[in-house]
Parts: structure tokens; C-alpha cells; sequence
DNA sequence: TTGTAAGCGTTATCAA
DNA sequence: TTGATAACGCTTACAA
């Protein structure tokens, strides 16, 4: 593994003006520069990240951190991920998914070590010690989500008022004057305190207070067959719904097929839009679900670039950034039945 | 931020005393060692990676390299990722996501930085160029997967041959004896060229023909939609074929909607067994499938061995290391119809 | 424009 | 049992 010394030694200059043209770092003239290049080609050079880690005192390593042990990272998550990575990328960083750092005191062992430049935390709940911990450290970090009050946090996040506001004139304007909102309500092991899960439920209930409606709040766990025992007994438990606002990707589809098996036509009797979800998962319900599609890739690159101008300018003003989710036509929002 | 230095001032010893205790490398007397933990915790010091790094030239950092930022991170990925990575913590080790490596010149680039120890791949194709990368380099690695020809190459992967053999001899037991292998054909932008596909494959003929039987092979792309209609028209292209054993587990779902869709019914006409898969998709569909576990938890916890066993005692034996799936029950299997 | 040299925080050798 | 001290590979004043 060569080292700058063997370059320098190559191109017979100093280890400084190896560094200069790696780096681009001072002016160095064109010839001593192509000497250098060849050098490094010849030899294969890699900077050592370590070495140079210990002299910036940086390391250009990002880590996002996501409860992947705990909770399951699904279809949308993945997403953020990879676009988040690649953006990270593109701007010469490394985002890597840290998966053993979700608690409070896993986060300062990690932020004090020095690894990791920055700090990229998703699935935010409302009150999260998580970001209690970064506030009180020094290293920078950005969120995908929000607390209960994000000011003076740096934050991007799925714009869930604007996007439930819609859902719900969507079903509204379809006639709709019944309609139940369906999601995990248990404990924080789950999505409970996640602020999307209150963002969404409060908006919801306001919305519809403002027709002069008012809502259902229904509980479902997130896994499939919770979704289709609901479904199964739907139709009996709430006789007047005529449409269901889900935001519980993984019950969605159980969550037609326990209608279809208990003879409840959609959208004929019942008008399904699925929010905060993804393609792929819509697919795989029958029939297809209309969803409003959570905007991870444009999110994921919001947040690299937010972590990122933490580092790279700590002075800059903090993001405060909301994406609402965009509806995608499927086959399951009808018009209310006729009374 | 404190360092050995404040810590061995603090403790009134050496910088080299401090590294002793803090690594348990030599025997130091238990007064003195006191001193130094006392001062450890009062300064809240934390042993910096990159100087550590830079000294010993190991980090305990593993990188988990998967095409992410190609391939889907399905459900089953991410069960291998979180396992392993549990794992790795155990042993000491770091296991992270490292999105953007994929093709043998980032591989290069990543292991010749020395920012990693090891580095375990995932979604291994017959002929692969970032195995042939690894071989070249000196950076220690597993494969969780196989080359076409594995010998010589450290790895764990699903026993596919005796997962197919299983299924098969379920099927041929309740009476099946037209069968049909459903699986993504296409080019080695997906599934086609890895060796999971290749080998069920193969192994799919070869046990039928060993019952005097043929099987037949039907290609479909991994997406929901894509498994829909190849179920709308199943019966019809293939009239006689009485069992599915499909290797796709985003069409799956997608699959049994088609079947239901064009009134072929599951079980009574048409077996479904869906292999190498998971319960969150098999319980999306509807009838639920009967499917054989991917053994994800398992292969990821070998994985992390497989590598950290490379990295720390580099003689010890290759690990060459097969899981099968596990039949789960659900209710798409049946007797084969009475002709 | 280029070179010298002093760190960055740890580890590990060699003496004491 | 402990202490000096020379690496490890790179960055960056400061000098030339």
C-alpha cells in the first residue's frame, strides 16, 4: 500500500506538494503537478483515510441512523437510504448505515469518537432523547422528521399536514362525509410517538372539523394480517364509513383482501387511499391502492445536503424542510355510495 | 474532547500506562489501574478511532456491501443487514451499509483506504467481477452467496439445492407432476446471473428428471405487477400444470392476484409454493402462501462470523457454510387435482 | 511554487 | 510494573 512518501519519493518532490495536488489545496505547476499524477498512478496511490481523519480531524463519514434493529426498515426507508447516499456521494462524503447507535447513549459513544463527521437521524419521534443527546454534543446532525417542537433543529421531513389536508379534500370532494383514519396506535415500541403518526392523526381531525365532520380513528398494527383481520370485520365495526385514510404501508394490503373477503366492494362501498406509502407496496394489493407516494428520494437528498451544510458551514441557516406526499391514481377512490 | 494524554496527566501516569489499561495489554497493578479508570470517567474519555486506526492500521469496521443503490433492499436484505450487524457488535466489530461500492474499481477504492477491516458481499453473482476485485486485493472478505465455482472462497449461503430438492418432493408427494419454476430471466441487471437463481434452477430440472418428470421454466420480472399478470394468464398458457414453484418474492403477492383474478383457484387448480422468501410478503397475499423461509437471521449471524473469523485468525479453515429454507405452512399447497 | 517540520491521538518497542 | 519515544500517514503553518 503506497504511501504519500513513496509518491513524493517517485515524483522527487516534497510530501507537502503531494498533498497540494491531492487535495488542490495551493498552486503547483502544471509539470511538478503531472509528475505527482503519474506517481500516484503508477503506484496505485489511496489516501489513507485514517491518516488524514487524524490530521483534518475529519473524516467525511456520515452516519444515518435508523432503527433498523429494532423496527423493520421497509420499502419507503430504503429509499431515503440510497438516495441519501448517493447525494452524499455526489458531494464527496460517505453515508453509511449505522445500525448498532438508536439509543441515547450509543449515539455519544459514537458522536465522541470522532469516527463520523455528522449525524443523519431518521424515524424522529416527538419527545426523543436521541436528539437530546446530539443537541448537547458538538457534532453535526441533521433530521428526516421532526419533534414535537423542531425549532431551532435542522430538519427535513414529509410535509404530512399539507399531504392528509389533501387526502382528505380529495375524499371530500368526492362526497365523502364518513371516513375513518387507520394506523398503529400502540406504544412507542412502534409508531406511536412518531411524529408522523401525530402530525397526521391531529391534521386529520382538524380538517375534517373544519367541514363540519368528524372523523374515526382506527388501530391497526403494521404487519399484514392485522391489516386483514380489520378489514375482515371492517364493514360490521363501522357501518357508515364509506372511505379509509391508511397510513400503515405494511397493513394496506392485508387490509383489501380482508374486504374483498368479507363482500366489501372497493371502491364501490368503500374508498381506500393509502398515504405516506410507496409503489411497490401498493402493487401488491387487489385491487391496486390509490396512495399518495412518500417522497423518499427527494427527501433523502435533502437531508445529505442538510447534514452536509451543517459540516461544511455551520453559520448557514437551518432547513426547515417539508415535502407533502403526491397522489398516485390507483383503483380503490370511488365517490361515496348514494344514501 | 479528552485524550490519553489529559488521562495520563490526570492519573499522574504515563500516556503508555493509560493504553495498557485501556487495552488490557499488559499487566498493570490494580491501584494504578484504578487511577486511570477513575480518570477516564471523570474526563468522560472515549479512545479516538482514527489515531487508534492509524497506529494499529485496523479500524473494526466491516462494511456490508450490497447493490442497494441498484437492487431493491427487500425484506429478506434487510434481515440479513440487521443480524449481521448484531453479530459484528458482539464481536467488537462495526458493521455498516456501504451503498456505494458496487463495482470492482470502488472496491479497490474502498479496501485499499484502509478504512475498513473486512468486507462481506452480498447478492453474489456466478461470475463476478467485485469477487475477482477482493481476491486481488489483500483486504480480508466473505461472501454471503457463491461464485459459480465457490472452492477456495470463504462463504455461507441459502442451500438452494437442497431448498428446490424439498420443495420439489413436497410437491411430487401430494400428487404433482407437472410443475412449473417461475423466476426473473432477465439480464444481469436483476436476479439472472446470481447464483441463487442459477442454481435453484438447475437443481429444479434435476430432480424432476430424476422422478421421470419435466418441469417447465416461466419467466417473470420482480415486481408485483408483473407477477399479476403472469397469473391472469396462467391457466391459459399452461393448462396442465398443476403446481408453482416461484423464486420471487415481489411477484408473489402480485401472482396469486392474477390467479384469483382469472378464476383459477388456489389451491384446488393451482399449487403455489413460494421459496426463498418472508412471512411479511407471503402474508400480503391472498391466499396466504405457503412459502420456505429464507434463513436471513441465520446466514447474516454467519456471515459476521465468516469475515471477523477471516480478519482475526486469517489460518483458520474456509468457512463453506449452507442453510436451506424452512417450509412454513400457509395455504396455497394442495393435492395435486384428480385428472 | 515548493520544502521543512510540527502536530493529530494511539500503539508498541525498548529501557529502566 | 511503568515510562520514553518512535512510528502510523497525512495536513498545514511557516520558511525558503
Amino acid at each position: 500500500m503506497a504511501t504519500m512518501q513513496d509518491v513524493a519519493r517517485r515524483a522527487q518532490v516534497s510530501i507537502a506538494t503531494v498533498s497540494f495536488v491531492l487535495n488542490n489545496t495551493k498552486p503547483v505547476t502544471a509539470a511538478t503537478r503531472d509528475r505527482v499524477e503519474a506517481a500516484m498512478a503508477e503506484l496505485g496511490y489511496r489516501r489513507n483515510p485514517a491518516g488524514s481523519a487524524l490530521a483534518r480531524g475529519r473524516t467525511d463519514i456520515i452516519a444515518l441512523l435508523y432503527p433498523a434493529l429494532q423496527r423493520q426498515l421497509h420499502a419507503t426507508a430504503t429509499r431515503f437510504f440510497t438516495s441519501a447516499a448517493e447525494r452524499a456521494s455526489e458531494r464527496g462524503f460517505s453515508l453509511v448505515l449505522w445500525p448498532a447507535a438508536n439509543e441515547a447513549a450509543q449515539i455519544d459513544e459514537l458522536t465522541r469518537s470522532g469516527l463520523i463527521d455528522g449525524v443523519l437521524l431518521m424515524e424522529v419521534q416527538l419527545e426523543d432523547a436521541r436528539v437530546d443527546a446530539l443537541r448537547r454534543g458538538s457534532t453535526p446532525f441533521a433530521l428526516i422528521g421532526r419533534t414535537q417542537d423542531p425549532t431551532g433543529l435542522p430538519f427535513v421531513d414529509i410535509d404530512f399536514e399539507q399531504t392528509v389536508v389533501s387526502a382528505v379534500e380529495e375524499l371530500v370532494a368526492r362526497g365523502h362525509t364518513d371516513i375513518a383514519f387507520v394506523y398503529d396506535h400502540s406504544g412507542p415500541t412502534t409508531l406511536h410517538a412518531y411524529g408522523a403518526i401525530a402530525r397526521a392523526s391531529r391534521t386529520f381531525h382538524d380538517t375534517l372539523a373544519q367541514s363540519g365532520l368528524t372523523g374515526t380513528s382506527v388501530d391497526c398494527r403494521e404487519n399484514p394480517r392485522a391489516g386483514r383481520r380489520l378489514g375482515e370485520t371492517f364493514r360490521d365495526d363501522f357501518p357508515d364509513v364509506t372511505a379509509v385514510l391508511i397510513m400503515n404501508e405494511l397493513a394496506s394490503p392485508g387490509f383489501t383482501t380482508g374486504l374483498r373477503r368479507s363482500g366489501t366492494a372497493v371502491p364501490e362501498d368503500l374508498s381506500v387511499l393509502s398515504i405516506v406509502s410507496s409503489e411497490t407496496v401498493a402493487s401488491m394489493s387487489d385491487p391496486e391502492l390509490t396512495f399518495m407516494r412518500a417522497p423518499a428520494v427527494e427527501l433523502g437528498r435533502l437531508g445529505a445536503d442538510a447534514i452536509i451544510d451543517r459540516i461544511t458551514a455551520p453559520d448557514s441557516a437551518l432547513p426547515h424542510t417539508l415535502v407533502p406526499c403526491e397522489l398516485v391514481p390507483g383503483s380503490t377512490l370511488g365517490d361515496a355510495p348514494a344514501r
